[in-house]
DNA sequence: GCCTATAATGAGAATCATTATCAACAAGCC
DNA sequence: GGCTTGTTGATAATGATTCTCATTATAGGC
């Protein structure tokens, strides 16, 4: 039982909701990957434990709650990922071809400047700013 | 008849199609409004003139000739912009409130760093880049 | 201009991800 | 144990997108 999972625990009492067995094999089967998972992608990870209907539902109060953080790729599929204060935040490759999306983080220096840039194009913009996400869209490993 | 759609033509004679009168309608809509949108929206904004279907389908095979560019958005719509090589390229302000999407632009020095930092990141990854597109997430002058 | 081959269109059916329902179930509380 | 309320899971409904196929338009060749 790691500090995310008390962490976890805490927010979603704050939601109101409880933390159940089908919840936290939803959320330690995100944690154990690599990148976001749609909900038919962490029912096979989780082998088939909690059915489809559930895990959408789970993902839904678990969004709700603050916890994972949809992204939205192609043929209108949503992953979900855990959220940026559990995860640390990061960026994505994403493969045109096969869909899958892999987390990179850039070097200090250039997440800084690009912070920096992103709190300065949004005020003049008049746009209140929450997150960021850089998008690298090209062809993963296996799909060379 | 505007050099962009010198151009459009020329490109869709490469990827051997015709530019028929439905699939002007398509391209002319893109390029009068400011942000991408989706096939429904497009349908309607060139009041009914060629039916849903027919919409999705060129805007299929706008996009396999590289004329327009999807993205995609949350409750999986996916909408469509001209393609940076005729639009430019930028990045883009997302409203979590309405949806609304803005086109920004980036300093160039900046450009450039992000660039070069992508090519590095991506040869780590063992990740052929093509390219990227930085998304920022908050809420628009108007949802404030 | 007319013919023919081929590309494109449009109405509707089919598909697929997601969401809503609702009866059965589990947890917390007295 | 009963009671209350949150949770689950099978299934139906929804909505965006894609497919099908009969019809129509287009480009050449004559
Ligand atoms: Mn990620
Ligand atoms: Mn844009
Ligand atoms: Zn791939
Ligand atoms: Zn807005």
């Amino acid at each position: 039982m790691p500090v995310q999972d008390r962490q976890i625990e805490e927010r979603l009492a704050e939601a109101g909701v409880r933390y159940t067995a089908g919840r936290r094999h939803v959320v330690s089967a995100l944690e154990r990957v690599d990148g976001p998972l749609s909900a038919a992608e962490l029912h096979l990870e989780m082998g088939g434990a909690v059915p489809v209907s559930s895990v959408y539902r789970t993902l839904a109060v678990l969004e709700e709650a603050g916890v994972v953080e949809p992204h939205h790729g192609a043929r209108g599929i949503t992953r979900y990922e855990m959220a940026e204060w559990l995860a640390g935040h990061h960026h994505h490759l994403v493969c045109i071809e096969c869909g899958a999306v892999e987390d990179i983080e850039l070097p200090a220096p250039l997440e800084v400047e690009l912070e920096r840039l992103v709190g300065q194009v949004s005020s003049w913009a008049s746009f209140s700013a929450g997150g960021h996400s850089l998008e690298v869209d090209g062809r993963c490993a296996r799909c060379r």
